[in-house]
DNA sequence: AGCACGCCGACT
DNA sequence: GTCGGCGTGCTC
């Protein structure tokens, strides 16, 4: 007989635990190893669960009343040791339970019915690709990557339009060549087809696997055999593909590293990054982030010494890069220009529409209006639920809650004080969109944004018709400044850098720094310099003036200042705790206690406790409470420690609520 | 999370 | 009498 200590797939704190199950080992038909799936019975219920075997002992830890056995293991479906490791890591990481952690890497679903079919893209069969020449920057950057053997993390520093996708694919045959696997990550699978098509005529659709989560179960399921089976050796997918059920993978790339999309926002709430290279070291692989606007806790590691630095700093074809001018819109203002085009933006709009090229105007806040106000007493409409200050859509006449959807009409008169002087405040796409409309009436205009992409093709459309020239102005958000690569683009203008700078989060400089660069970067992609036009309030900020000479360097020399001096990551982690209980008491009871008790225990740290003043009513799970805590570096073990004897103490409470923990947390708003 | 136990009110 | 509501407590 053989003991196995078995996390219970239980979603539960109070099961939360290694539960110890005896097995026959000598029995041939129960083959049971470390990461296994069995199942068991376990407390009176009379289905049998489903449990991972995280560890396999000669004898039971301690005594107990009775030891039940195993009933039988999966055969299709295990863990890798690696992976019960990582689980374990991820565990005390993240404070996540051990299920939520090995449900990362487990398909939930069962196999599509027959028609065993190879990939959602065999259908596809890609250009085939012809073996590009190298530039001189990348077959230096390469045989940088070739340099060293093993493990290690590299920072690729590579500019827009360099050709990190080629470096990629070459690294990746490098370690095909190895008999090992590669697993590649994109921040957003939708607007990367292109790079799987090239990918595909590359590598041959048989061996790529594609994992994201818009796949349904059952396509999940089969992808995640081919994968587990090594029938398909090269991975692509979104942050959950980090999770890929590779063995032997010799590298994990992450594009655009930056993208907040590498942060997980629900349970477990992990960090991409951290995940890559916790498993690229148990594997013996590297990891290569690949940015051109690399975060400032990236690049800070790859001055310390963490991270290797590679960089590529000339363009692929030799396009200059494009003249960017800034205009200062307090001046717009004080000379009596109240609209959101400030003179130069249309001059240069009208000169580049007679020249025959197109414009995209940037604007990183979809809707008409921002906020909708009572201009006598100032009450804001807001979010019944998320308290949030709602955006007014006037495509659907109503205003809607960015943050959960949710809308409402516009009220006639004002439900506080009763005064008919409601006003709109703000301006987003659809209203520059309009105006667009109105001050270019003889060119076709397009919007593209959240609200226009709902609709299925949409997107394509809005494209095609871009690339092909019948629209001639493209107004949109993020997904604008994303990947489009159109020829005949020859002014960005970005309407106004002040949304992304502005928000309260110690990220801001560095979201708008990369959104500019991003939004630069769609302008002169064919043969002439294109032009970029930054309109804000604040043109000295220097997340603006560094965007405006391509310079990553000056931002970070500031950026890293900043961050040193208040504190913040990389020489912190920011860990916020939600409270949520749906007893609106109970919430702050519970807030009240661990903030007292982490307090205490942190004793002169007890400042790094910011207080928990905010309470967010949510329809689904009730009410919630935010602890937030800085926790220097070198520090991490003294916090969590604390943190993790918190989270067990709850087992033993009776009262209802549940505590999340966020590390590093991509929005940290506390209405 | 499940599932059983157990103690109360409402109905054949 | 007994069916069933959900509070309480436990799971190797």
């Amino acid at each position: 007989m053989k003991y196995a200590d078995l996390v219970i797939d239980n979603r539960s704190d109070q099961t939360d635990s290694l539960y110890t199950y005896g097995f026959d080992d000598h029995a041939d038909d129960l083959n049971i190893k470390k990461g296994s799936k069995v199942y068991v019975d376990f407390g009176t219920g009379k289905n049998k669960r489903e449990a991972y075997v995280f560890d396999i002992k000669d004898k039971p830890e301690r005594q107990f009343k009775i030891i039940r056995l195993i009933d039988r293991a999966d055969e299709h479906i295990s863990l890798t040791e690696e992976m019960v490791r990582t689980c374990i890591w991820m565990k005390k990481r993240y404070l996540c339970r051990y299920i939520d952690a090995v449900r990362q890497f487990v398909p939930a679903g069962k196999p599509l019915k027959k028609g065993k079919r190879p990939s959602p893209f065999a259908d596809e069969t890609g250009e085939e690709q012809m073996i590009e020449n190298l530039t001189e920057d990348q077959s230096r950057a390469l045989s940088a990557v070739r340099s060293k053997d093993g493990h290690e993390i590299i920072l690729l520093h590579g500019v827009t339009g360099s050709g990190k996708t080629e470096l990629y694919m070459r690294v990746i045959e490098d370690c095909l060549k190895e008999g090992k696997s590669a697993v590649m990550l994109v921040p957003e699978i939708s607007l990367t087809k292109q790079t799987i098509d090239r990918f595909i005529g590359r590598f041959g659709a048989e061996r790529i696997a594609v994992l994201h989560s818009r796949l349904s179960k059952g396509e999940r399921y089969d992808e995640w055999m081919r994968i587990r089976n090594n029938e398909a050796d090269i991975v692509i997918g979104a942050r959950s593909a980090v999770f890929a059920p590779v063995s032997n993978a010799g590298v994990f790339i992450m594009d655009e590293e930056h993208e907040g999309t590498y942060k997980s926002e629900k349970t477990p709430r992990y960090d991409t990054v951290e995940v890559a290279v916790k498993r690229a070291m148990d594997m013996d692989a590297k990891v290569i982030l690949g940015s051109a606007t690399p975060s400032a806790v990236s690049y800070q590691r790859s001055e310390s010494g963490l991270y290797r630095r590679i960089e590529m700093n000339s363009r692929y074809n030799e396009v200059m890069l494009p003249s960017v001018s800034i205009v200062d819109m307090r001046r717009e203002l004080k000379e009596g220009n109240r609209s959101a085009f400030s003179r130069e933006l249309t001059q240069q709009m009208t000169k580049t529409l007679e020249e025959g090229k197109q414009v995209i105007l940037f604007l990183n806040r979809r809707g008409y209006s921002s906020f909708v106000s009572c201009r006598d007493c100032g009450y804001v409409i807001s979010c019944p639920e998320c308290g949030i200050s709602m955006t007014y859509h006037k495509s659907v006449g109503r205003c809607v809650c960015h943050y959960c959807g949710r809308s409402v009409p516009v009220p006639a008169v004002c439900p506080e004080c009763g005064s008919r002087y409601i006003k709109f405040f703000g301006t987003g796409t659809e209203k520059i969109d309009e105006e667009v409309a109105s001050l270019f009436p003889g060119h076709k205009a397009a919007r593209l944004d959240m609200d226009t992409m709902r609709r299925k093709g949409s997107l394509e459309k809005i494209l095609r018709d871009f690339g092909s020239g019948r629209t001639r102005i493209l107004t949109g958000t993020q997904v604008v400044a994303k990947g489009l690569d159109f020829r005949n683009v020859g002014l960005t203008g970005i309407i106004s850098a002040d949304v992304s700078l502005n928000i309260p989060d110690y990220r801001s400089p560095e979201r708008t720094f990369q959104l500019i660069t991003q939004a630069a970067g769609r302008a002169g992609r064919g043969d002439e310099r294109g032009k970029v036009i930054i309109q804000t309030f604040a043109p000295d900020n220097y997340a603006v003036t560094a965007a405006a000479k391509h310079d990553y360097k000056a931002f970070y020399r500031q950026e890293i200042q900043f961050r040193r001096m208040r504190g913040y990551p990389p020489f912190s982690d920011f860990i916020q705790i939600i409270i949520a209980s749906s007893m609106e008491d109970t919430a702050l009871a519970v807030a009240n206690e661990w903030e007292r008790v982490i307090r205490s225990h942190l004793g002169n740290d007890g400042k790094n406790v910011l207080p928990n003043t905010s309470m967010v009513s949510m329809a689904k799970d009730g009410y919630k409470r935010s602890i937030l805590i800085k926790c220097p570096k070198g520090s991490r073990k003294k916090y969590f420690d604390i943190l993790m004897q918190l989270k067990n103490s709850i087992k033993g409470d009776k009262r209802k609520y549940s505590v999340t923990v966020d590390v590093n947390p991509y929005s940290m708003w506390r209405s």
